[in-house]
DNA sequence: TACATATAGTTGTCTAGACCAATTTTATAC
DNA sequence: GTATAAAATTGGTCTAGACAACTATATGTA
């Protein structure tokens, strides 16, 4: 259950075990927890450890407390945080689709002058494109094209883009990816859109334009995207 | 300063002390802050009560914090929460727009089923209908459809709603607003809508439906709004 | 000079309590 | 039975420390 000898921090063990009870069906939405005191008690540990756990779930919405009643399971857990809105694949299978990608172009190319911009890099300094179509359930769903700068993140290849770029990203290179801003626009297929997206000219399409920083703002990828609006919606739970 | 005597507590003291040092920019963007001890020296306080406010500040994207380094005021706030994103108002302030609006229906209805499945209450059971044409500096922006069910939210007029209905919901009836969830897709214009936004039929538009709740999931309301492509773009910070 | 080592300073984790505030439950009085 | 009061339960805030993990700096040594 928990070990307090672990070199993992014991309220990172709880708040696990509390988690994994909540996705096993052990803990349903609405139910109430064992109270803090009995936690400490059971698991022979500070109540102020149990807090740091419970407080940590309650900001990523899968507890909510009240006061002299108790702490409660959440009805379905907002803000799923970055991982599920920036990684096409984990968003395409959270929609039950199967994801797919099919790269059509990869190279290193001197900066333009705004994605330079974005990327806190000197213009014209090289930079990786990357421009895949994305696939859901085999049928194109996004075209998107990434800039990552060749500086800052070294030995990129096709194979690793294949596999997985955030991996290679934070666990190869030890980034920790931190947060995002994306701006999202409605707009119509050009002619480039509409030949890789099998869709009319003209027809709808959402452009996100996602930017990934570093705890310390420093920028790490710049990814545009142009996404089929007749296949795609984005949503998005927020907390206040 | 701090008052340790005060009802408010001291975490929350400090934290909006802190906050404010960052908005009058007593402290800027990647200033190092004192240690969380010499806080604690200075007012007196424990350190626990410290890293709280601290803790707290670092969720709200306002400070980051780096082992064995220090604690760092942010490049930029992000995650500004539902406040900067639901509200039509204060979406417009801060892209430094003229907010305006224009009640072009106001009536108690059936509630439709799709509605009266969002707010969770019987189908045909009465509920507010509220459209209005959003203005910025004067020109249209969107076309927005609010439903509030009658029997939750009480005594709702038009009054209420050229003022504040945010105002009025959670401040005159005590609601607590807790969270949100919106699907934005993009579309293109049809003939009413291309109508009240002074746009061509068929010109791209962004859907936006936005369900607000409580802290224990009662819907409070349901907003559908249709935006000028042109003028709109939606923008989101988040962090993982 | 270059490199290893010690030292000091910082955040990270944890304890074992204390008292407060809000709510629920139980006991009491009528 | 019903209303009121008291007690118990629960989360909210706070203390005064301790030691661990990590970073930067100073120091000593080859």
């Amino acid at each position: 259950m928990i070990n307090k000898n672990s070199p993992i921090p014991i309220y990172y063990q709880l708040e696990e075990l509390i988690k994994d009870q909540i996705e096993k069906g052990d803990l349903k939405p609405g139910d109430a927890l064992p109270p803090e005191r009995e936690y400490a008690e059971t698991y022979q540990i500070s109540r102020m450890t149990v807090r740091q756990a419970f407080t940590k779930l309650v900001n990523d919405g899968y507890l909510y407390r009240l006061q002299g009643k108790g702490t409660f399971v959440a009805e379905r857990k907002v803000e799923q945080g970055l991982q599920g809105l920036t990684s096409f694949t984990e968003d395409m299978r959270a929609r039950g689709l199967e994801p797919g990608s099919q790269l059509i172009n990869f190279e290193v190319i001197p900066a333009p002058v705004r994605i330079a911009k974005y990327l806190s890099i000197e213009e014209s300094s090289p930079v990786y494109e990357i421009k895949r179509i994305r696939l859901a359930d085999q049928v194109p769903m996004a075209l998107e094209t990434t800039y990552i700068s060749a500086e800052k993140v070294k030995g990129l290849t096709k194979e690793i883009v294949n596999r997985s770029l955030y991996e290679y990203i934070e666990g190869t290179l030890g980034f920790r990816i931190d947060h995002a801003r994306q701006i999202i626009e409605s707009s119509v297929a050009n002619q480039i859109e509409s030949e890789y997206l099998s869709i009319k000219e003209g027809a709808p399409i959402m452009l996100i334009q996602r930017n990934t920083y570093l705890e310390d703002e420093t920028p790490i990828e710049v990814v545009k995207s142009s996404y089929r609006a007749d296949r795609y919606k984005f949503m998005i739970d927020m907390k206040r």
